[in-house]
DNA sequence: CTCCATTAGTTTCATCATGAAACTAGATTG
DNA sequence: CAATCTAGTTTCATGATGAAACTAATGGAG
């Protein structure tokens, strides 16, 4: 058993994300899945990527529930491959990863698309982190603390 | 050259932080490095992972300027590795995948932490996108647009 | 209805990455 | 200066990845 560690029984909430998306095609997917992608040529051709492989993490993501299968919308008897609220969840996964890029990236000259408000085609600004009444967060705004126990029926 | 394949020259910037982040280790190690972690001995201890791996992700993340090294802050001669300010501008992207997991895992009870404003105490709310001019924007809300051409000097 | 092309995979095989354990050089401690 | 600790590297077995060939079912042309 030298297999490649698992996440799933960790604690950490990052740990068992990125157990689902943390993949070098997972996420890809997700993002070609929210641009309209269903079918598994699409895939495949869009992304590049060996057809073994990409079998492979469509099956793991439907068993995830990141992706279901649902019986063609075109009347063909073949299936699609569409997210799932959870999969959609992943948005601002794709939003961070693709800001963090655009903020750090040694050569920002090489990326292709710029994410805009659809209403005045404006570059979105960075994700934000509020507290529960509003204010803005920075990272030394925050800290961790163990998940209260849940509490059964009503508080003691 | 049948290597993994690298996203390195992918225009999408999604594929680029993925080409950076995108292992199993390397968002966990910046994850212990924000915090507080320094030290080898630390992180292996902590994150329980083999030596040659975290030993090739440190340098990993060094090359790509996510860590530094610094010559020690308590006298020793050993070296420490600490976030650079590109690797502390990952924080929302642990915050997302913390979040992704939190709202759809299938089962949050084993989630140990949670993040929480510090000097309320009560969890962040979930991330938010705006717009330029500061409205809360859907996913529905975005979409993606070429890059501008990089003007020279002055507009034609 | 028949034949051919397309789709959606699976199989096979070579190579790469990962992980565990043993090993090592330099730093630190007693 | 001997024992131990730190921070790695080396070695080796195994799992994951990728390219290509293969296959079964579908769809389309005539």
């Amino acid at each position: 058993m030298v297999k490649r560690t698992s996440f799933e029984g960790d604690a950490c909430p990052i740990a068992r994300s990125l157990d689902a998306l943390g993949d070098w095609w997972s996420l890809l997917i997700i993002r070609e899945a929210l641009f309209g992608l269903r079918r598994f040529g699409e895939f495949q051709s869009k992304l590049g990527m060996a057809k073994n492989i990409l079998a492979a993490r469509l099956r793991s993501l439907v068993d995830r529930g990141i992706l279901a299968t649902a019986p063609a919308s075109d009347g063909s008897a073949y299936q699609e491959y569409v997210l799932t609220p959870k999969g959609r969840g992943a948005f601002p996964i794709l939003v961070a990863l693709r800001q963090w890029s655009e903020e750090f990236d040694d050569h920002p000259e090489e990326i292709a698309t710029i994410l805009v408000d659809r209403e005045k085609g404006r570059p979105v600004k960075k994700l934000e982190m509020h507290a529960e009444d509003g204010r803005l967060l920075s990272p030394a705004d925050t800290t961790l603390k163990p998940r209260p126990a849940p509490r059964r029926r009503s508080a003691s």
